[in-house]
DNA sequence: TATGTTAGTGAACACTTTGTACGGTAATAT
DNA sequence: ATATTACCGTACAAAGTGTTCACTAACATA
């Protein structure tokens, strides 16, 4: 890939992050990227679309690395240092979420960004099924898979939610103990 | 309230709603509605500021009537014959939503709405804060009560949304089963 | 029924945003 | 060294926003 169009590309995500970071989704125009990215209208749209796919682009490359992650561990596949053995694919999520990635942190953060949530949801949808449905560690037979698995994720996707718009005081092993506590009926 | 506004109200929340049936929240102007419903632009603005302002009073409506009744059987003041007694306020919610106010199902399936998810959630954050937080029935005493107030809530929303999304198989019965079922490590 | 008040009309307005097009310039790959 | 490609600046039409204004019709009330 060319210099050029990696450093646009660099300013453009740069640019959009750092709106997101102050105002919600909705309240950014394309005009404020060009203008914070300080890049030629053209350019812009050379690169992406609309402003919806910018953002999709955006999920794909910060998601990209925690979901592929956290699926080595749910089939533990993951031998490295980082983190016990033992920890639950949830925490190991909240970890990553805390340590590495304030991008995705500023993203759901701001309000209205339901592209961004259905994003999350979606990722992890696919991940507990794998890791939960596929693997029988679903307690309860009588109810539709489809339901328990969009309650489990839509639920840790509000449980983050819920700790970002509080500050954060808590550590991930406790959110995951709050979270793990809650679905204890649904989750062997 | 004069007879001209009652009818450009009306007309101004008919067009919406019916706009709100065929795409989402975002995707729809005021030159939309103003086109839907007939009217002048200036009347438009006579009536309503912005277009979320719209949104919020079309949720007050629909709403007030849900909620308050809602905290009614909560309260145990409902004497009338629309359901038992014993029926919980999670069915007793359900059931409204299916027979009397398909408008809100309306808002709720078109994508993209998180200005009325919140206004659900946070109606139903009130509800179930009264009826089981402040009456103690609320099972996990270890977890922050405001956590968990977030957590019934946000999964009832996203239950009623999963339901609406699938069309609609289930009766509010077996839809206020399935709830209860993954709640029942939360409320007593 | 006559009268003052209020709501709606339609047209116009300045303004912002959008998405596209163009020739010119500078960085890049080979 | 040269051809390619990305970016720039500017311009453009189209659409939407929010406001103003004079005119008309419906309203409440006496």
């Amino acid at each position: 890939m060319d210099r050029r169009q990696r450093k646009t590309r660099e300013a453009i995500f740069g640019a959009f992050t750092r709106l997101l970071g102050k105002r919600a989704y909705h309240q950014i125009t394309v005009q404020d990227i060009i203008d914070e990215a300080d890049i030629g209208r053209a350019t812009f749209y050379a690169h992406f679309e609309t402003k919806d796919y910018l953002l999709k682009e955006l999920c794909d490359e910060l998601f990209g690395h925690i979901i592929d992650t956290a699926m080595e561990i749910a089939h533990g596949q993951h031998h490295h240092s980082c983190g016990k053995a033992t920890d639950s694919v949830f925490l190991h999520l909240l970890r990553h979420l805390q340590e590495n990635d304030l991008n995705i942190l500023y993203l759901l953060s701001s309000e209205n960004n339901e592209i961004f949530l259905q994003y999350f949801k979606t990722s992890l949808k696919k991940l507990i099924h794998s890791q939960f449905a596929v693997q029988g560690k679903l307690k309860s037979s009588e109810l539709p898979e489809d339901y328990l698995v969009n309650h489990i994720s839509s639920s840790f996707v509000e449980t983050v939610s819920w700790w970002i718009r509080r500050g954060m005081k808590e550590s991930p092993e406790e959110l995951a103990h709050y979270f793990e506590s809650v679905m204890t009926t649904v989750i062997k």
